[in-house]
DNA sequence: GAGCTACGTTTTTTT
DNA sequence: AACGTAGCTC
């Protein structure tokens, strides 16, 4: 079979990687060079060469955006349905595992998948039980601990440094979880990753045959693996034992070690670094070839990442311009800083480009406020990328676990979640009783919730309001039994009660609410069921359970892109402004002082820059407030770190702003008039260099001004004897 | 059970 | 500053 044109159009690296003999391979794939491309005709290649057939091969990312594209793509390319191979994320991979091995793992059949907003509640729920000071140990932090200990793969009873107070409780509440998540048959995101990988260790005869089966596996975004999901590849598709011909599978890594960026939730980036010792024999392929930005922007890349230590080492390079310099803008404070990105945005559009070609990116979502109101004060569309997510929204998740219960009654998350929901009358009160009974019977939930009233656990009023759920529930699933799933999911939306408590709310809230509702109707009508020989009501709720759901399924207008820096990674833009490049914020204070996370935020840097396809923004506040404090940021260390020749700076023609209102203002501009400078002025000083005038106090011999050297901070000076030198701001 | 107030929190996000 | 939550009152 000809295979040859699926070379075509490829670069000499992409060619190696694609067309590359059997064995294990490390393509470190820069941005913007191509990696999904290689990643997809290497499927095809093995494909067509006929060194794998679809049933053998694997593939897996992290995202199902990112499965949903390779599918798509290897469809498209091979023009065959890619129905029965194995492309998917990690969890969706390893849940497919547990469900056809649910024995074996030690689960129920019916196990239920707990995102981490059921996971909270029955952490806060044990914590309770447990009588543990919630101030003193909060229980969002059990649950980090506890994802942490996960990712980690360390089971409750294996945790380490249990000598101090805290981590002893924390142990503690996380023995209690893993016992009631067994119990009841819940599984959180952590755990379908664990026991999956425990159900291989404790299965060898069953490990041996995916084994057998998995012959090429291909792993998108390495870098980003944790300590589970590494062990988990290297089971299938490392080397066992060492007897050589015991290597039969090949892993191919493809990433990007510039890019790792989630060290903080578990990500390890000596799993790539050490790929070529773990992976015997390993062959690593750079793509260095950069489709995407100009020369400007990749040299500017380069060199901000070579600040970085224990590289594996890339040099980004393209065949395009060097395109425009890089520009810096010292906003005088956030409202400034955004009022220059909105201009700036508006002379782009007025050139031609279109809106949805342009990006704000920002390290933390605390900046997105002032940006969005000067973006709704200029009348410019936008589009804030993440956010809440479709799933994760309350009256979806409510709406959910009336699905759930249908589908499985002893769902005690589902049960607890919507049993006073539209208000029935049932309260703590009685809950509280449901949950003892149900605990001391070693029953669910909704069996205590029919034993209660049998043995008169609860008073006649409660006891009338929960058989009202119970039967409303039944009724549910009954009339639902042969309708198809959207009729049911559409059904239940409304019979549920759902519809008209939102409609009651007040505000565009509810109105929103119930238009969510119809969305996932409309979900459900185009939920794919494929051949999965499982009610599909139960399909549709584990991929839910495991797909966020983008959040940008609004209409489509042509917007501009606001998002984090994270969020940001994998998109490209013509125009990209990175904002608030202040030292602080971005290298953010909780990891400027630890080098490893120091290293992490430059990589976030590279990932911000290499973002931009021509022209890249770099724009910083001398001023922000940021939860209600002032901050007197310094320019980023990373934006030195860029060499001076691919920057320009900007400075407007048009006066900066004063802070508006009060009287303080008014006083300042009296100060400022007799002085010769203004608020925003550009000044040097002898000793401190240049700076930007902030602030004023006082007038005459007394009066003093605060300035934000560049390479100092902010100083407040007597300015009769400042010395002060206005630095012509009009040179642009 | 709803509505109000006071208090605490606040880097980054996927599954 | 702004938002969510917890606890309190009616």
């Amino acid at each position: 079979m000809d295979v040859t044109d699926l070379l075509d159009g490829l670069n000499d690296a992409q060619r190696e990687a694609v067309a590359a003999p059997e064995q294990h391979l490390l393509v470190l794939a820069g941005a913007g060079s191509g990696k999904t491309r290689v990643l997809v005709h290497r499927m095809a290649w093995l494909l067509r060469t006929g060194q794998a057939s679809a049933h053998g091969i694997m593939a897996v990312t992290f995202t199902n955006k990112a499965a949903r594209e390779m599918r798509d793509r290897v469809e498209k390319l091979l023009n065959v349905p890619s129905r029965h191979m194995w492309i998917g994320t990690f969890h969706s991979l390893a849940h497919r595992l547990l469900r056809h091995h649910w024995r074996e793992a030690g689960l129920p059949e019916q196990f239920q998948i707990m995102d981490s907003d059921d996971q909270l509640r029955l952490i806060k729920r044990l914590m309770k039980q447990m009588q543990i000071d919630d101030t003193k140990y909060p229980p969002k932090q059990a649950q980090w601990f506890i994802n942490q200990q996960k990712d980690e793969g360390v089971r409750a009873q294996y945790v380490q440094g249990v000598n101090n107070p805290f981590e002893r409780t924390m142990a503690g509440v996380y023995d209690a979880y893993e016992k009631a998540c067994q119990q009841s048959g819940l599984v959180d995101f952590a755990e379908i990753l664990l026991r999956s990988h425990e159900l291989w260790l404790n299965n060898p005869d069953l490990l041996q045959h995916y084994r057998q089966r998995f012959r090429h596996i291909l792993v998108d975004e390495f870098q980003d693996t944790n300590a589970v999901q590494y062990a988990w590849l290297r089971m299938l598709g490392g080397s066992q034992g060492q007897a050589p011909s015991a290597t039969t599978n090949y892993l191919m890594a493809v990433g990007d070690d510039d890019q790792s960026i989630y060290g903080w939730r578990g990500a390890r980036i000596e799993n790539i670094q050490r790929f070529p010792q773990d992976f015997a024999g390993a062959h690593t392929i750079r793509l260095e070839q950069n489709y995407r930005s100009t020369m400007t922007i990749l040299q500017a890349a380069n060199e901000v990442i070579s600040h970085n230590s224990g590289r594996l080492g890339k040099n980004l390079w393209t065949e395009g311009e060097q395109g425009d310099p890089i520009s810096l803008y010292a906003g005088f404070n956030e409202q400034d800083e955004a009022r220059f990105i909105t201009s700036s945005i508006d002379s782009w559009v007025k050139q031609g480009h279109k809106k949805g070609s342009v990006a704000v990116l920002y390290r933390s979502n605390a900046q997105s406020r002032v940006l969005e109101e000067a973006f709704i004060r200029e009348g410019i569309p936008y589009r804030i990328y993440g956010g809440q997510r479709f799933y994760e929204r309350l009256e979806i998740k409510n709406a959910l676990a009336y699905l759930r219960l249908i589908q499985s009654r002893h769902d005690d998350a589902a049960f607890e979640r919507v049993v006073n929901v539209p208000t029935r009358g049932i309260g703590e009160r009685t809950i509280m009783i449901l949950r003892e009974h149900a605990r001391s019977q070693g029953i669910s939930l909704w069996q205590a919730a029919h034993e209660a009233r049998e043995l008169g656990l609860l008073t006649a009023r409660a006891a009338n309001s929960v058989e009202g759920f119970t039967q409303l529930i039944d009724r549910l699933s009954a009339q639902t039994l042969d309708q198809t799933l959207d009729e049911t999911v559409h059904y239940v939306v409304e019979k549920s009660g759902l519809i008209e408590f939102h409609k009651k709310e007040k505000g565009e809230k509810g109105q929103a609410r119930v238009e969510n509702l119809q969305e996932l109707v409309t979900a459900a009508q185009e939920f794919d069921v494929g051949d999965s020989e499982e009610p599909p009501l139960k399909t549709f709720l584990d991929e839910a359970a495991l797909d966020a759901g983008d959040a940008q399924a609004e209409a489509f207008e042509d917007s501009v892109q606001l998002m984090t820096l994270h969020s940001a990674k994998g998109l490209e833009f013509e125009l990209v402004f990175l904002t608030g490049m202040e030292d602080g914020l971005f290298p953010h204070k909780m990891s400027q002082d630890d080098p490893q996370r120091l290293e992490e935020e430059r990589r976030l840097c590279y990932v911000g820059i290499t973002r931009a396809e021509k022209k890249l923004y770099l724009i910083y506040a001398e001023h922000r407030r940021l939860h209600g404090q002032d901050h007197y940021g310094r320019l980023s260390r990373f934006v030195k770190e860029i060499p001076t020749t691919l920057v320009e700076e900007v400075r407007l023609k048009s006066q900066v702003s004063r802070p508006v209102s009060s009287q303080r203002a008014y006083r300042d501009t009296a100060a400022l008039d007799d002085s010769g400078l203004r608020l925003g002025q550009i000044v040097s000083h002898p000793v401190f260099g240049e700076g930007t005038v902030l602030n004023f106090e006082g007038s005459g011999p007394q009066a003093r001004i605060q300035v934000n050297f560049r390479a100092e901070g902010s100083k407040w000076l007597v300015l009769a004897y400042a010395k002060l030198e206005a630095v012509n701001s009009e040179r642009c």
